[in-house]
DNA sequence: ATGAAAGCGCTAACAG
DNA sequence: CTGTTAGCGCTTTCAT
């Protein structure tokens, strides 16, 4: 492999002007020394070593992106719009999967330090937890997080809260008022947000929350099936549900089934997340998209401005939009 | 950030001896200095930095992975693949988007070249191509592909003749004599092969292939859609449709479905790729499932037999699995 | 406008 | 067993 050397022995100038005309430097060169060296760049198919490069620089352009899981969807689309953005910028991602394991996260990172990344962008696990967040902090101010704002780092953040009240809003917009909650982890701030909207906009309406419709499981279809069935065995059953996630959604829809309660006639079903099965199961679930790509895109917007040290606003709010589907409107058309 | 250097100071010892404790180095160093050398490690919370490792190792502990698009499920789940088994390995993944562009293509590989990834897997897009060819060359013996064989890397494939086989095999069983195919691109290799598979299985069975239950399109479901239309109005329509691709068979559904044809009854349709999907549309479409996850794990196990310079089979086959639903098979059940 | 040389943080050969 | 030192390939003063 050819280096800065060999380039400058051809051109023959020194490494020092080799170095200028590759960067562009304000140094100037005169255009004809340029064109030489251009020119034993282009017959050695010379690439600069960004290792030495980055050496020297304390700069890599590369950043690191940690997420549990790159097969998850949800993070891929995340990671797209991440890197999107990098990639305009000339930044490279290094990818960590996690799988929520703290100790995963732990490593991750002490790696992604030891290959001195320019910045680090964190989403999906707990950071509560003193190892992950002593092992963040010696990222020292490098570090953007989508999803959480209970930690002081800058963060993309998913307005649940908003989310749930526009889920619950079209539910009583068109009659329901009994309508339960099925959420997953309970200590978990996005489902506490979700639960918040859904209080709120019941309080606001008039029908405020019954404990007897608030069920907790995990974000799984099978915990949906569980707590839907409990729920709609009820004598006194609610109208409508709204899932913490599109997973307890399905479970739900397929309770109802088995009850053979009709959806949305006898009961209609929210989920969140809009994940790409919503349009396609029968019926299709109403539920509230994230804008995953949007959230990588903002993030990885975040970490240039921390990098680059402008201001910026340390949290930055992505809306998510609700769709209405057949499980909760009645058939319209055809 | 602490540097070797001051380790050393701090442990009272040279970089040398620094060196070799954190590399658990042959030369052999008293039980005592290395307590102290990790004492000062923890103490300053030192990290080697990898990049003035690599400039002097020649090697990063980096590959990259060329892809068309990572929030394409069928993507993310080879890169997890290669991803864990890199993981366990030690290695870290530089991950380049390329969305089947020449241009992208290459620059994804100059970049790799300068930041020094010790090998790269690529998957997608079409190598032929000079340019791109020349730039893979680059690489020098550094490359696996994943689905190509027309090209002299070593590679990950499936195999999507034998895949087609038991596809059609499946139909024959079922007595359908009038198969039709619809493909995708006409020049892709994999497309090719699948058709091979297909003419071979009917040749066999002696319903041989005709032309008019051939059709192409891309690998959309509205060309899907298209083409399966016209396939279902002829006068002596096919009783059975073999898709290239999952896309294009959930357009033949569709397409038989708005031709009021029952499915599987008057048509059945089989798919290939298996994507998530499958198993939930109505009725679940039967089709032949590529090992995703372990094509990047296979694909990551050569490359890192190439790079440590073992000798291992230049070809790797990986078998697809038939996976018989409703589209198919007479509900039998309830 | 160009070159010489220091130094980024590390490994490894060589010396002791 | 431990230390000294020469690079790895690059950027960037400081001279000229």
């Amino acid at each position: 492999m050819a280096n800065i050397q060999d380039v400058a022995s051809r051109a023959k100038v020194s490494i020092a002007t080799v170095s200028r005309v590759l960067n562009d430097s304000e140094h100037k060169v005169r255009p004809q020394t340029r064109a030489r060296v251009l020119a034993a760049v282009r017959k050695l198919d010379y690439r600069p070593n960004a290792l030495a490069r980055g050496l020297q620089m304390k700069r890599t352009m590369t950043i690191g992106v940690i997420i549990p899981d790159i097969s998850n969807p949800y993070y891929a689309e995340i990671v797209r719009g991440i890197q999107d953005l990098a990639d305009e910028k000339g930044y490279n991602i290094l990818l960590q999967n996690t799988d929520r394991k703290q100790a995963r996260i732990i490593k991750s990172i002490h790696l992604l330090r030891e290959k001195i990344v320019d910045g680090v962008i964190f989403s999906g696990g707990i950071i509560h937890e003193n190892a992950t967040l002593s092992a963040l902090n010696e990222l020292r101010e490098r570090v953007v997080v989508i999803g959480r704002h209970e930690v002081d780092f800058p963060a993309a953040m998913v307005d649940n809260i908003g989310g749930a009240e526009e889920a619950i809003q079209h539910l009583v917009d068109l009659g329901h008022r009994k309508i339960a909650f099925i959420g997953g982890p309970k200590n978990s701030a996005t489902m506490i947000d979700r639960l918040k909207g859904y209080e709120s906009v019941l309080a606001q309406s008039g029908y405020p929350l019954q404990k007897d419709q608030l069920k907790w499981g995990d974000l799984t279809p099978e915990s949906g099936y569980k707590a839907a069935t409990a729920l709609l065995s009820q004598e006194d059953r609610p109208t409508a549900i709204f899932a913490g996630n599109d997973m307890i959604a399905f479970g739900s829809l397929h309770a109802a089934r088995q009850l053979g309660l009709r959806v949305p006639d006898d009961v209609a079903v929210v989920g969140f997340d809009d994940v790409a099965l919503c349009a396609f199961v029968q019926p299709a679930l109403t539920t509230v998209e994230i804008p995953r790509y949007g959230l990588g895109v903002g993030a990885m917007q975040m970490l240039i401005e921390l990098i680059s040290g402008s201001t910026f606003d340390r949290i930055r709010w992505f809306k998510t939009r609700l769709m209405p589907r057949e499980s909760t409107l009645k058939q319209a058309q055809e």
